[in-house]
DNA sequence: AGCTAGATTGGACTCAGTCAATTCTGGATA
DNA sequence: TATCCAGAATTGACTGAGTCCAATCTAGCT
């Protein structure tokens, strides 16, 4: 596993740093952590390198982001998250009440809404979709205290 | 307009104060203006009352965002946005260079993006499209420059 | 004209992220 | 296997955007 992310970047020509296989190994089982998750994580994780400054945890993010190992998303209200999946045009459903954000796949290329139906003279390289809404548990809960 | 900007918030339930017709109006014509657009716009504005705190406008525009009568957007890296048209489903192109915002007509409920392929058992209330690109002057320039 | 729930103000504060200068180190080279 | 240096990490101050709270003001009902 540490060996894979070291690998990895060394695939993409980044050295393979500590800090580095930290975020890759973090993100691994927390898909949309944030920032501040990882810093804890790390921080937190027992084994040799367990320590990883703010500002570098930026830096290797935006590495990662630009070398396209990682991908960032930005649901309004929420701090930066950061995932594993790329390059899988997948999407996101969030959940309004408990901020819970669940992948969702989508058909590629296929979809309508991947082409915008006016394109007002811009080069579209992405098509980002955010499904609003309240998760199965949040329903219930508020349901339940049917006021 | 003033009058016009009265009779939208009393019709809604809201009282009609100078701060939130102030807000209605900056808004018409500066489509996807920030916090400080506003605020500066207001504070510049020639005619009676020409202040409004820093507090108050994101008062004034949480209420109005709660009351349907403009809508809130925060794409990736940009601070929140505030437009008049509500309840149109229609979507934004977001120019990666300058930041430029367009409106984009989406075809409602029909589009297969609409409703997400899993549902993940989420109650979807709204789908939101965020087209990431290029616009056609940004693209010019960089081609001038053909570096 | 008076009253009061609802709206606005001011100012301190938080949170997320950035900048810049210095120090450290992965890994290519000799 | 030791050296070197460009790329990476650290530290700490800083900014931008938005929030909290307590005090004050006012739209519009009576």
């Amino acid at each position: 596993m540490e060996q894979s992310a070291g690998d990895l970047l060394r695939r993409t020509g980044l050295r393979s740093t500590a800090q580095r296989r930290a975020v890759l190994t973090a993100l691994q089982g927390r898909p949309h952590a944030t920032a501040a998750d990882l810093e804890e994580h790390i921080a937190g994780a027992e084994g040799a390198s367990g320590t990883l400054s703010r500002q570098g945890l930026y830096n290797v993010l935006d590495d990662l982001t630009r070398a396209h190992l990682i991908r960032c998303i930005e649901p309004a209200g929420s701090p930066a998250r950061f995932e594993l999946r790329v390059g899988d045009n997948h999407h996101h459903l969030v959940c309004r009440t408990c901020g819970r954000i669940e992948d969702v796949d989508c058909a590629v290329g296929a979809a309508p809404c991947l082409d915008p139906i006016q394109d007002k003279g811009f080069t579209v390289d992405e098509a980002e979709i955010t499904w609003w809404g309240q998760c199965g548990p949040c329903r219930s809960r508020a349901a339940a205290q049917h006021s």
